[in-house]
DNA sequence: CCAAGATATTTTAAGCTTGAAGCAATTGGA
DNA sequence: TCCAATTGCTTCAAGCTTAAAATATCTTGG
């Protein structure tokens, strides 16, 4: 931890009803405002407690993780193979975090590495025969899964999620990649 | 990986516009429907991002962790300490993990450990003194980063997302708990 | 032609993550 | 009473994660 200069005052409003899960976080500290902190927590809530599961249910009946699965997902939908920076951008995961994942898939012989090219920095992968198989079934439980999880929210919450998720999409981006 | 039996037929649409980041997944390999599925994996997509940037600041400024952050914040809202397990249980991450955690910010000075309590198996972790401080100033940081991060993100999109976020968690919640 | 810079991948160190196994301490029911 | 189940925490092994450093291979401007 550095140093930290710039000491807030702290008067420690603490309204201590025991809440469940970690929406709540800095509220409480000040008021309990901020749209945008609101917003961002209850994402981040979501997606942890959503993605455990899915994790959960990978291992479970398939023994792979999310991340195996994202790259695969990735490598599905192109039958010419990625290279791995490729698949590092597209799943946005570390190049060195590529290398190690790329290991253990292939290990397991559900892709292969190619270094063809004339370049011979670039490596590509592609899915095996078995690789497309397998993650094929994993698609379709995974499917099934996301649609039995939000299987009581209505039309209008899954378009109108869509919608703003969309522009809160569109105001990070702009951020990071400063355009 | 696990042997799978079920294998899908497969005749791998490609409609291969290349994409700038993962969205897109499973979509392709059948119509390219699922709204459930779009919106699971525009919010992952939105979270990866978002936090992939505020690890990066915490470092930057703090030479903390997003988990540091995150437990860091559920104490500064109780004064009095919290067990370990209840720690585990409000960030969403499991016991062993808290331990490290916790080793960490006790050996940066952040927090301390009593294992005080008539039960000789709980121990409560609170902040100390300067874990008040840094805390308030990392929360403070954090804040802003939102609010930047969502500049141009109108009023009714963060209320709307509120909502529509609140239905989906309740959703998922359901299944999950199987209440 | 060739050195400087840019690219592509791997390695490394530190930390996070999970599920499972291990140990204590406590509780509850026979 | 007492021992079997439960609870709280730690340890462990395997894998993910990042940033940064190391390698190797192009590419390009002089």
């Amino acid at each position: 931890m550095l140093p930290v200069k710039t000491v807030a005052s702290e008067q420690s409003t603490d309204n201590s009803e025991p809440s469940a899960d970690f929406e709540i976080l800095v509220r409480g500290a000040r008021g309990g405002q901020q749209p945008q902190l609101r917003l961002w927590l209850r994402m981040l809530s979501i997606t942890k407690m959503i993605s455990q599961e899915i994790r959960r249910r990978l291992r479970a009946d398939f023994d792979a993780t999310l991340p195996q699965f994202d790259l695969l997902a990735q490598l599905y939908r192109e039958p010419e193979g990625l290279r791995l920076s490729d698949l590092s951008r597209r799943t946005m995961v570390t190049n060195g975090n590529i290398t190690g994942l790329a290991d253990r898939l292939e290990a397991d012989g559900l892709i292969v590495r190619e270094m063809l090219n004339g370049d011979r920095r670039v490596t590509v992968a592609k899915l095996t025969r078995r690789g497309r198989e397998v993650f094929a079934a994993m698609a379709k439980a995974h499917e099934g899964w996301l649609r039995e999880l939000m299987a009581d929210v209505d039309e209008e919450t899954l378009a109108g999620g869509l919608q703003h998720l969309a522009k809160i999409k569109g105001s990070a981006s702009r951020r990071l990649i400063e355009e």
